[in-house]
DNA sequence: CTTTCATTTGGTCGCTTGACCAAATGACCA
DNA sequence: TGGTCATTTGGTCAAGCGACCAAATGAAAG
């Protein structure tokens, strides 16, 4: 195992394991329809505002979601489209199981 | 948020947390080229044997992966074909981000 | 049936995570 | 310029995670 590789999989991993958390998933999925301003997530989610907001944060550092402050609001939308292909994946997964 | 969303969400959550750690990541990653003996992966991640069955067992709990046990050793292969699409998906990010 | 070998389970311990609150920042409005 | 609003940052604390070692399990060979 090289150390480049060593370094590539733990890239990935930073990826899943921001969405490794119900309240990062929800909001991905949420931007999957298209951007939201953070007062929207925090609705969706219902956690404390600096609770999302630093959920967001380890979003954005794996470039999972992209920024846009435009006036007082900030705005995130999807930075890796072909997310939505493996959330979509994961969720048939997940409700095949349960029969 | 019902009830039912909220078992669904954690549900996908689950699994993307157990892909959210580089060994077990590395481990998905060489079972997507065909099964593997317990042996074979303690060898590629290089940790305690009994850590290596820790982080199986979280795997197969999310049904990514599926043991076999055949005479005196255990054989893991991949229990969620799809999931090879998002790696590569999340391979490509990761290389083009280093850019 | 006892030993051996591959794997799992139980336990401990230090590090990380995620929740909240309080305070800081930064843009717009009066 | 001062105030207000949306968001971020810093701090604390309990809970969860991941590493190792030691001991248990279970199949197979002698």
């Amino acid at each position: 195992m090289t150390r480049k590789q060593t370094r590539n999989l733990q890239a990935r991993a930073e990826i899943f394991k921001a969405l490794g958390h119900p309240a990062r998933l929800a909001m991905v999925v949420a931007l999957g329809e298209g951007e939201r301003c953070v007062c929207e997530l925090r609705a969706l989610v219902e956690l404390d505002m600096s609770t999302v907001s630093k959920h967001l944060a380890v979003l954005k550092s794996v470039g999972l979601v992209e920024a846009d402050k435009r006036g007082k609001q900030v705005f995130y939308a999807l930075g890796l489209p072909c997310a939505l292909g493996f959330l979509e994946c994961v969720d048939r997964a997940v409700t095949e199981r349960r029969r």
